[in-house]
RNA sequence: GUCCCCAUCGUCUAGGGGUUAGGACAUAUGAUUCUCAGUCAUAGAACCGCGGUUCGAAUCCGCGUGGGGAUGCCA
């Protein structure tokens, strides 16, 4: 009988929440739902001074709105709370006594200082501090799932010298805090980024220390910027909160981004959120680093933006249509299925279907109408006038057989349609276009169009 | 400096001793359509370098090189 599967993610609420962030939520609750688990979500917000109030809400609307649902911590409760680490004080106390008690600490002068490029500056220490202090028992291995085995050797003092675990105000490092609410929470798994890895020798090193079983890490590989540096705040996608107004799907960017590092070993690339849990296994994660590429990230949207019903797609965009100025009206929920196919973003709905109440001709697309542009609308609205019962398609069908009654291409009429009536050279099938408009509305644009 | 990890088309990746090295994004061309998008078809595009093991290496091993990470009173 296996253990009951818990998983953490850890975020420190220092910024937003960060793409990279987002996956290793994302496959924390992939792995943990795949395996019938349970997710933690934990705020490890230590450093006070650091501590940003704004971020904390960021990655709890982030996490919400990738539909990251996570059983225990904000909002959930949960057995083992609080779950914000600066809640947590006593239980680090009596941690860190059973340290004392065994002799594993001692107190020491405080490091220097360092400045900006992470320099010491020398006689810059103020106070004490407390050591853990390491075994010495040459070296480790670390059994990581997905990047194998990993050796430190722990005789090399240089290299892995003991760690402050407790500062001089009193509080407590990240590495003992960590791993003391990795054992008070039971975490059975813990997924987190490869930054980490130097890491996870001095948890394992706290946890003999304990006498507890440590979990089963895997490490999964860091996100890229395109040119192979780190990605930070100011990079493009980098922010998931940037995510929603910028038009992006939050099952395209789930799928996307589990795309990264991640593979489900098949040619298939584009996928549910719960075909990703199915498919999900932590021994398909690369080793390598992945860089982000926003382009396909439009595309991997665009797929799931194909993959909507209609009336999900129009209630998803009327938002973005409000805000970009247009009035939410039957005739614009009845044009904006015509254009599904065409945006990758949400957010560029707008454009397609402002002709309906707003009417803008492009430039340089006037600049393309040939000479005998205003003949063929004079000739298409005369007989438009004609037609017993006017609708788009029945418009639509008179200007084929126009054309060639007066010896030119269809597109000679056709764009000079599509220009009087949108204003744009490009848009949803004209059919679609004169039936919003009804008949009187696409005479009067023929008659104002200025040719 | 020291330690750790990584390396297949421009990008995400599949493959993992014998393959025409496969797919997707992007790019180009063609078909379809009133335009755009979509769809379909086609094309170009990769095993970092050098040694070794082997009948045979992109694959295994070693060494380089390149990239990333870690070496904090950050997490």
């Amino acid at each position: 009988m296996s253990t009951h599967v818990r998983t953490r993610f850890a975020p420190s609420p220092t910024g937003y929440l960060h793409i990279g962030g987002a996956r290793t939520a994302l496959f924390n609750y992939l792995f943990t739902r795949k395996m019938g688990g349970t997710f933690v979500l934990r705020i490890e917000d230590t450093d006070q001074e650091r501590h940003v109030e704004d971020a904390m809400k960021a990655i709890f609307t982030g996490m919400s709105w990738l539909g990251l649902d996570w059983d225990e911590g904000e909002g959930k409760g949960g057995d083992y709370a609080p779950y914000f680490q600066s809640q947590r004080k006593d239980v680090y106390d009596r941690y860190f006594q059973k340290l004392v008690e065994m002799g594993r600490v001692y107190e020491c002068p405080a490091p220097n200082k360092r400045d900006k490029n992470g320099d010491e500056i020398p006689g810059t220490s103020e106070g004490t501090v407390w050591r853990f202090r390491f075994k010495r028992e040459g070296v480790m291995t670390l059994h990581d799932m997905v990047c194998g085995d990993i050796s430190v050797d722990y005789n090399n003092v240089d290299n892995t010298p003991d760690m402050v675990v407790k500062r001089t105000d009193g509080s407590y490092i990240f590495h003992l805090v960590n791993v003391v609410d990795d054992i008070e929470m039971k975490i059975t798994h813990v997924i987190r980024g490869e930054d980490h890895i130097m890491n996870t020798f001095k948890h394992l090193q706290l946890f003999d220390a304990f006498g507890v079983e440590p979990p089963v890490y895997a490490h999964i590989p860091l996100i890229q910027n395109p040119d192979g540096s780190k990605m930070s705040k100011r990079d493009i996608g980098a922010q998931l909160g940037n995510y929603p107004e910028e038009g992006f799907l939050p099952d395209a960017v789930v799928n996307f981004i589990a795309l990264l590092g991640w593979s489900p070993k098949s040619d298939d690339e584009v996928f549910t959120k719960e075909e990703l849990i199915n498919l999900f296994s932590l021994e398909n994660v690369n080793r390598a680093a992945a860089k982000f590429d926003i382009t396909k990230c439009k595309w991997m949207n665009q797929q799931h933006i194909m993959r909507l019903a209609p009336e999900k797609f129009v209630e998803l965009v009327i938002p973005f249509c409000t805000k970009a100025g247009l009035v939410d009206t039957p005739q614009l929920r009845e044009v904006l299925p015509s254009v599904q196919t065409k945006v990758q973003l949400l957010s560029e709905t707008p454009a397609w279907v402002k002709w309906v109440q707003v009417l803008e001709y492009e430039e340089e697309s006037m600049a393309k109408l040939q000479e005998n542009a205003r003949e063929m609308l004079d000739i298409f609205a005369e007989a438009a006038q004609g037609i017993a019962e006017w609708s788009g398609e029945a418009a639509f069908q008179i200007v084929k057989p126009l054309a060639k009654a007066n010896g030119v291409k269809v597109g000679a009429m056709m764009f000079p349609l599509r220009m009087a009536l949108t204003g744009c050279h490009a848009g949803p099938g004209i059919d679609v276009v004169m039936q919003a408009l009804g008949r009187d509305e696409v005479l009067r644009r023929i008659a104002i169009f200025p040719c």
